[in-house]
DNA sequence: CGGACAACCTGGCGGC
DNA sequence: TGCCGCCAGGTTGTCC
């Protein structure tokens, strides 16, 4: 599920609950969900943590609490939402983990396939220090765009991925970018023109934002906190869009694998 | 350094 | 309907 619009949506739904409020114990069925510390070290050291703020990085949700950072990722199936109080409990079979707050809400990750993990850390930059730069800041510019590209040969589709590179891009906004710009996934990332390296920074730009508006894309597991879907899907040029004409040509948009990822494209629009 | 691919897990879907 | 193989929005590690 989630890529950058889809992470910020959750983060955005949940801040409200949980500001202000602490922390009393954790809860798990499937301890490989901390990632970090020890699970029972994690439970100790998180209990009687208040929650001061909430941010994204990259996918990676971030929550400060008074001593240490709880770090979240909700890899390709992960949902993180609050409940007001543990009456639902057996109402979510994928819910692997939950903070049990002060007020009697719970804060909860559900997960059907277990990839998610939970960092709880006093070193932020461990867990997402190597990660490129937000593409939705300011400080993400089309000269700095251009300086990270130079020099690079790779398929292009591959570094919109490559979470060292760029934060937050996963593969539905990849393949919508790339669309957006008019380049085929499989370029090589130094063949691109000027303009197409400027079409493309400014479309990776406007596809996140757009999804970050849409509220996140629904395709599959993907639920705002709420449980209600997002609406970005509905919105997508190229992805799961396979046969269907392009909006721009009109031509078949077709799928195959680029970077060992199914990929959809415009093969007419995109050279 | 780049690329291919398996692994981590489970559910959903298309095909027969 | 039932079973089977395939695919899935992410990331990491291994091998060539």
């Amino acid at each position: 599920m989630p890529e950058l619009p889809e992470v910020e949506t959750v983060v955005r739904g949940i801040r409200n609950a949980l500001v202000g409020r602490t922390i009393q114990s954790i809860w798990t069925d499937w301890p490989k969900i901390i990632a970090t510390p020890a699970p029972e070290l994690f439970a100790a050291q998180i209990r009687d943590q208040s929650i001061h703020a909430l941010g994204r990085r990259g996918k990676y949700i971030i929550i400060h609490l008074s001593h240490d950072i709880l770090i979240i990722h909700l890899k390709m199936t992960g949902r993180l939402y609050v409940v007001p109080d543990a009456s639902q409990h057996d109402a979510d079979r994928w819910m692997h983990f939950y903070a049990q707050l002060d007020d009697g809400q719970q804060l909860r990750f559900s997960d059907a396939r277990k990839f998610g993990r939970v960092y709880l850390t006093h070193d932020i930059a461990a867990v997402v220090g190597k990660m490129g730069p937000e593409p939705l800041d300011e400080a993400f510019t089309l000269d700095s765009f251009r300086e990270r590209l130079g020099g690079r040969a790779k398929i292009i589709k591959a570094l919109l991925l490559d979470q060292s590179f760029i934060a937050g891009v996963g593969n539905i906004y990849a393949d919508e970018a790339l669309h957006r710009a008019g380049i085929h996934p499989q370029r090589p990332s130094d063949s691109l023109t000027p303009q197409e390296t400027e079409r493309l920074y400014k479309m990776i730009r406007t596809v996140l934002q757009d999804g970050v508006d849409y509220e996140g894309a629904s395709i599959n597991w993907y639920r705002k906190p709420d449980g209600t879907r997002g609406e970005s899907q509905q919105h997508f040029f190229v992805y799961d869009q396979t046969g269907k004409p392009c909006r721009q040509c009109g031509a078949p948009i077709i799928k195959m694998r680029v970077a060992n990822r199914g990929s959809h494209f415009c093969p007419n629009c995109q050279q």
